[in-house]
RNA sequence: GGCGGCGUACCCAAGUGGUUAAGGGAGAGGUCUGCAAAACCUCGAUGCAGCGGUUCGAAUCCGCUCGCCGCCUCCA
């Protein structure tokens, strides 16, 4: 049993081993704190989330290094909308960003490192790169020269030519090609800006990973990730950069996740169609959300639509009321383990280039056998499998815990109703249910059903859920 | 123009050469229940965009056609 990985270096599945046994160096491209994250960054982190869980599950010791983009045009321009400085621009955003990843369930990477806090790594790599000949200075600014890279091209499979060809950018009639990027940028007054050997001026965006990776995690280093829109040019750029100043490998596995398209085209800010994480959790719970993204290969795209994150809602609730049952069945005691053989078929399942919807058919058949078991009191395994499918929830990063309760708190929060007043409705129709009056006790049952409240007669009493 | 991807049931979505094409949602019938809810059981694509071809055998490989999308420019 081998983990394998789809590596876009090479376009194939690859077995994955890591370079140091049992540590894995992963780099994963994080975002540019200008503005709220959409469900479009959810996806990918989401995705490397998972990934980051998994190796963990396997029993890896994982560096994982995220980075925040705190220096760029983008924020630039937000901040002299606003008449702010570009650090309260950032300082905001990287705040509600580890909001929104603590609301999601994100485990933290190891290190979350800011291109401003590592203007030193990058003029140091900058100044190796021009001394190997591979970089140019244009008055204030220094470029990266492609055609002294003779791999460029290789993670995106693009041919220079062609590309020139195609090229549809203004070109900056200062680079010797097209398609040679900023490594370093002039400052204009009122920017941000550092000392440099180039005079003062700010990194391009392509150099921090660069820089950053190779401090944090060594060349050449396991995992590099991002979205697919990152293969070109950011990530085929990092890869000449590195590649180009130390003359090694940047890293070994390149893994891309698909896009999250809505009505068919892709969500993005400069098109507008997209919803905030936050305004996304006000509706739905993170474990739906998350569910809604592994029902899907985090290869393929998605279209998004509430309609189908209503249905992961449901599906969510399916499993989340499984494990509820197998713990009141079992209660909270003595831990037991967790059943081999449905963590063999997890494993299975993942190893597969983290085939998360096919590990979500199988956390169903588990969800179906164990209410058989406990539909028919029959007691053998149901710990074990229970156990076992709570660590597999636990390993996709399904928030399962207090669940029911967020639920309620985003109803109680929506509507006007209190948890006191629902409880004096349950009291009135459990007199009535004494009383043999049918009727009555219907009529309640039913008026709260028309708010959205559904009553559960069990044995230990009558219990509430939102529908 | 170049490169890459997609098209599987009402909806979402696995499967990429070999017994009956996963799983979820919705739907229908049933069991349980005072009635419900939840759960469980049963049903549901002789077919995988279309047309050809390769093969003993294809949703899976090849060719063509149709439709859709992404990257080539900041973007997760």
């Amino acid at each position: 049993m081998a983990l394998k990985i789809f590596n876009t270096l090479g376009g194939q599945k690859e077995t994955f081993e890591p370079l140091t046994p049992g540590r894995v160096h992963m780099y994963v491209c994080g975002v540019t704190v200008y503005d709220s994250a959409h469900l479009g960054h959810c996806r990918f982190l989401i995705t490397f989330d998972v990934i980051y869980r998994y190796l963990r599950f396997l029993g890896f010791d994982v560096n994982y290094v995220r980075n925040f983009t705190d220096v760029d045009d983008k924020i630039i321009k937000r901040a002299n909308e606003e008449n702010a400085s570009c650090e309260a621009i950032t300082e905001r955003y990287i705040g509600e960003f580890h909001q929104d990843s603590g609301a999601l369930g994100l485990l933290a990477p190891t290190i979350e490192p800011r291109a401003t806090a590592h203007i030193a790594e990058i003029v140091e790599m900058i100044k190796r790169l021009e001394a190997q000949g591979l970089a140019y200075r244009v008055d204030g600014d220094v470029f990266f020269s492609v055609a002294g890279f003779g791999d460029y091209g290789k993670l995106s499979r693009k041919n220079i030519d062609e590309l020139e060809a195609g090229a549809r950018v203004e070109v900056d009639e200062r680079k010797r090609s097209p398609l040679d990027f900023a490594l370093w940028k002039s400052s204009k007054p009122g920017e941000p800006t550092w000392e440099s050997p180039w005079g003062h001026g700010r990194p391009g965006w392509h150099i921090e990973c660069s820089a950053m990776s190779t401090k944090y995690l060594g060349q050449p280093f396991d995992i590099h990730g991002g979205g697919r829109d990152l293969i070109f040019p950011h990530h085929e750029n990092e890869i000449a950069q590195s590649e180009g100043a130390y003359g090694r490998p940047l890293a070994r596995f390149w893994l891309h996740n698909g896009f999250l398209n809505i009505n068919q085209e892709k969500m993005s800010k400069s098109l507008g169609n997209f919803f905030t994480i936050r305004e996304i959790l006000d509706d739905f719970d993170p474990a739906a959300l998350r569910h809604y993204f592994l029902s899907s290969h985090y290869r393929s795209p998605m279209d998004f639509s509430k309609d189908g994150l209503n249905e992961a809602a449901r599906a969510t609730d399916r499993i989340i009321e499984t494990l509820d049952r197998v713990n009141y069945w079992a209660g909270y005691g003595a831990p037991v383990v967790a059943d081999p053989a449905v963590i063999e078929s997890f494993r299975a399942e993942m190893d597969d280039d983290f085939n998360t919807p096919r590990a979500l058919a199988l956390i169903f058949d588990e969800v179906r056998s164990l209410n058989r078991l406990l539909d028919g009191k029959k007691s053998k395994g149901i710990e074990e499998r229970g156990a076992a499918l709570g660590a597999i929830c636990d390993t996709l990063g399904l928030l399962r815990d207090g669940y029911a309760d967020r639920k309620k708190q985003r109803f109680l929060k929506k509507t006007n109703i209190t948890i006191e007043q629902i409880k004096e409705f349950i009291d009135l129709r459990d007199q009535a249910r004494a009383a043999k009056n049918w009727q009555e006790a219907d009529r309640i049952r039913d008026q709260l059903a028309a708010n959205g409240i559904v009553l559960e007669d069990t044995v230990q009493g009558t219990m509430w859920k939102v529908k």
